[in-house]
DNA sequence: ATAAACCTGACTAAAATAGTCAAGTATGAA
DNA sequence: TTCATACTTGACTATTTTAGTCAGGTTTAT
């Protein structure tokens, strides 16, 4: 069970940008340098997160990116969905749902499953980037 | 972020165990027939189960699995341990810790996967073999 | 103009996963 | 004793996923 770069990478790179926000936009190319992530895959994260508006992009030279909301209105969970980075605890695809009807053993653990899931979508879903930076800030005094 | 097969087998087949034990042993057969796991692999990971202490091996004729200690004894974090299913949110090692020390934004991040993962942990220090079996057996009345 | 920076899609190497395969050994029962 | 059942081990491999790279753009401030 492990989180993918991708996924990390993205919240590193939005924690980055949400320190600088409103303020200019931060260009690809800092981020990079700053957090040593490939400039190029740091552009395909970047495509989704503006494709689904957690970002929002300023062209040009001194271009960049700036946050599309407020820090406190961006969870974990919006990052993730517009990445694709889903939690995945079942193989069993929605048509397969008769297999697991209570009759075989395999749902034995099927809830566990989706309890699974619950816990850490409910993590994703209750931290947002200011927590993150305010986190951050706190633990520096 | 998801789960291994080879982590929700071992789960599966152990709920299965545990509905039979203390009865007779339960070969490996039955749980690939019943969860429809490869007997192959069931193999490797009764093996390590095995070797940490989790189950029990009959052999002979009729032989077969029992486990070594109470279902409620044993949690999933035992089982995860056993066959190597870790959590993993964080790609530094114990060796770079010096590039995470509050100096750098690479840290500002670094809580908070270490937030996550304590937070999946607990669910499987909690949850019990016995637990599963419980619940299988409370939402069928 | 031109350089910085965004934008897109196709491609690929490496790692991890999810097994398979082969060749055993141990034991209970007929 | 012999035979079938079932555990035991280690090596091998196909598939999938991940984590990028690469090559070509387009946009816009200066």
């Amino acid at each position: 069970m492990k989180l993918t770069s991708k996924g990390r990478y993205a919240v590193m790179a939005l924690a980055d940008l949400a320190k600088f926000d409103n303020i200019n936009p931060v260009s690809l190319r800092d981020i990079s340098l700053r957090q040593g992530i490939s400039l190029d895959y740091l552009e395909q994260i970047f495509s989704k997160l503006r494709k689904n508006e957690i970002v929002q992009s300023v062209r040009g030279t001194q271009g960049g990116y700036i946050l599309k909301k407020k820090a406190k209105d961006i969870k974990l969970t919006n990052i993730f969905d517009a990445i694709d980075e889903k939690v995945k605890t079942v193989q069993c695809k929605k048509e397969s749902k008769k297999s697991c009807n209570g009759k075989s053993t395999k749902c034995l653990t099927h809830n566990l499953w989706d309890e699974l899931e619950n816990h850490i979508n409910n993590f994703f879903k209750e931290k947002s980037l200011e927590d993150l930076v305010k986190d951050n800030i706190e633990r520096r005094i």
